[in-house]
DNA sequence: CTGGTCAATGACCACCCGGTCAACGCCTCC
DNA sequence: GGAGGCGTTGACCGGGTGGTCATTGACCAG
């Protein structure tokens, strides 16, 4: 039995047949991800999955649980890709690095949009059931993961000295965050979307290095 | 009689005795800012108005005509801050004209803070009755601001004039806002905020300037 | 004092919510 | 065949919502 994606539901939840189980799993996900959770109705949940409200709730004892399961699933995906960048790329300038952590977003973004919409909407707008302090673990993992990234490249030489590594890792968390938020939201074709994530690769990595005073006499390379 | 500071409403409203008007707003701006659009209640509302609820019906058709009066006046305080400040620092060199928005924003941030928690709810979560095209207009009010600063800059050589204005600008915006958000939210004592908004505008500041780079060569001006 | 006006009232409406549970098949084992 | 166990069902519950409207009563003109 291959193990769910959605965790912390009851025994029957996690003794369902797979393919049962996939059907819940992808309605709750739909309407989690269209409505949040405070519009999203377990009703229509029901529906959509085609089994009855007394099944579900035989499933997860409350909305809540089903919710806090799904963004658990969420936050593990984010954790792992967030992880695999800081192994990926120890030793790599700070450039590389942020801009590896940026790409890693976007394919987070591309390859679970559902979940990425609850992701990003649970952290903006705390709409979940949980309090602050969830809510706050979970947002420090990528401004834990940055902080390190400069403090490291500090003591490399790489970056500024006199750079606020907390402050400045929070900084750049918000445009990350934004960006990718804005990006996912966004509608555009396949085609506008690679260009404009090139784009903003582009913008992103160019003021982070330099700020926004003309080059001077920077040393480029090539 | 003065100006409401909720606008919108019927003829009733505006014909309300300003004491009353005064209850009513302050319930609702309350109200609003405490729980967010959705899980505002009417009830609660009138309650602590102390009118009944019928008048506040006969005030507002619905509930989301008043909050939209109430959305209305937080986005005014905002656009007056912002053309405020374009007009006084016209000329001023960029990092000084972005160090004045962002303390003309702690500073609408201080003086109205239920506003402010309203404003940057509507804006980050879209907790409100009108749709993305509202949100979307309301949001580009700052992000035109600073691209015209930037593009200012760069026409008299103080920016990188490889900068794209637009995104530049709307990463800064990013920024910004989370800080101001961020700040407004936090819970620390007087003392403990005028310390937290120095080092938060120095870092701002710092890291829009140069990047995370080492000041290197740089000219200091002292 | 009377009749008319009109803002204010709150009981009431239809609707939807998350959650419950007695009843119901279906299967297994004797 | 029958008994017992169990996953499934959906009608039902209490509660809260935004919004309505017949009734009230303070006030004023004649």
């Amino acid at each position: 039995m291959p193990e769910p994606l959605i965790t912390g539901g009851t025994d029957a939840w996690r003794t369902l047949p797979a393919e049962k189980r996939e059907a819940v799993t992808h309605a709750a996900v739909d309407e989690f991800a269209v409505h949040g959770y405070d519009r999203a109705s377990m009703n229509t949940l029901v529906k959509a999955a085609g089994i009855s409200k007394g099944s579900l709730f035989h499933y997860f004892r409350t909305k809540g649980d089903l919710f806090e399961g799904i963004v658990d699933a969420a936050f593990g995906h984010v954790k792992a890709q967030v992880k695999g960048v800081r192994d990926d790329t120890a030793g790599l300038p700070l450039d590389v690095r942020l801009e590896r952590l940026l790409e890693a977003g976007f394919r987070f973004v591309s390859d679970h949009p559902r979940l990425a919409t609850i992701y990003f909407r649970v952290l903006r707008s705390g709409d979940a059931p949980f309090g602050r302090r969830r809510l706050e673990e979970m947002g420090q993992l990528s401004r834990r993961f940055l902080a390190e990234l400069i403090a490291d490249a500090q003591t490399r030489g790489e970056a500024d000295p006199a750079l606020d590594p907390e402050r400045t890792a929070w900084l750049l968390d918000a445009m990350l965050e934004r960006l990718l938020a804005a990006w996912h939201a966004g509608d555009l074709s396949p085609e506008q979307r690679e260009a404009d994530r090139r784009a903003w690769v582009a913008s992103f990595r160019r003021l982070v290095a330099h700020g926004t005073r003309p080059a001077g006499q920077e040393v480029s390379h090539g």
